[in-house]
DNA sequence: CCAGAAAATATAAATAATTACTACTTATAA
DNA sequence: TTATAAGTAGTAATTATTTATATTTTCTGG
């Protein structure tokens, strides 16, 4: 998996991978640091940056832009979609197979030449849910 | 427009509002401040942020998050996708109407209270497409 | 029209997320 | 096993955006 891409099995690297495909949180690069730093005490924040945009450069993982300031990284390299709950933030899977249809309509009316789309949803995590039903 | 917001129109704001409505290309804060310095040099960069929130805070204007590292502006508030330029990173306009079966979809497969969706396109840009022909 | 309170401004400094630099270390292929 | 290219920790720098503050402006009601 890595060979063909002339990558190194470090032990950092390594780790990284483990971790963020037990998760499935979708963290961010912090979280990630967060949850590394208990199993590796010394791995600094800039190795986790690089290994991550690494990694979803090989499409090893993938790097997720669904809104919010930071990105977020997902394990799962498969196609699917994700909810971002707009008060914590938290990102959720949703898993539902892209329409390729709609790219050939979006070629209808664009001069842009259309590479891929992406289906994305905001909304509120159950437990910010909760939290909102609370207050009312 | 304004009246119902408790918002005054300051000549900043008036100007901001005037040269956003005028463009269709999805400007940054930064582009929005380098357009508007030519009108108005004395505008600060801080007002030309405060001024973008605080209008698409009031649905006056909107404000897009279509990836990339920086937010987009939209003097256009009907509700359309975006094609971002994987290149340069020029966003475009999409005209399609949004599928609200879709969150229905959703619904049925995640525990996350939905709000809304949407649809982003990636792409190239006819400059960076014509480019990349040059080059191939 | 005019005073005064609330809102907005310019400037500068602060913060947050990410990337770059550097000297040292390590994985891997021959 | 050893050379070398890739990777690491630690730190500094960059980029995008927000905040603090002292001053100025808008706009309301007399």
């Amino acid at each position: 998996m890595l060979e063909n891409h002339k990558l190194r099995m470090t032990k950092q690297r390594q780790v990284i991978l483990e971790e963020l495909r037990k998760v499935k949180t979708h963290p961010t690069a912090d979280d990630m640091y967060q949850m590394l730093r208990k199993k590796m005490p010394k791995i600094s924040l800039g190795t986790v940056y690089r290994n991550l945009e690494i990694l979803s450069e090989a499409n090893i993982i993938q790097k997720l832009d669904v809104g919010g300031t930071q990105k977020r990284f997902d394990g799962d390299t498969s196609i699917h979609s994700h909810v971002r709950c707009v008060d914590c933030g938290r990102v959720g899977d949703i898993d539902i197979k892209p329409n390729y249809n709609i790219e050939a309509e979006a070629r209808k009316v664009t001069d842009f030449e259309i590479y891929r789309h992406r289906l994305e949803f905001t909304g509120l995590c159950p437990e910010c849910h909760e939290k909102n039903i609370a207050v009312a």
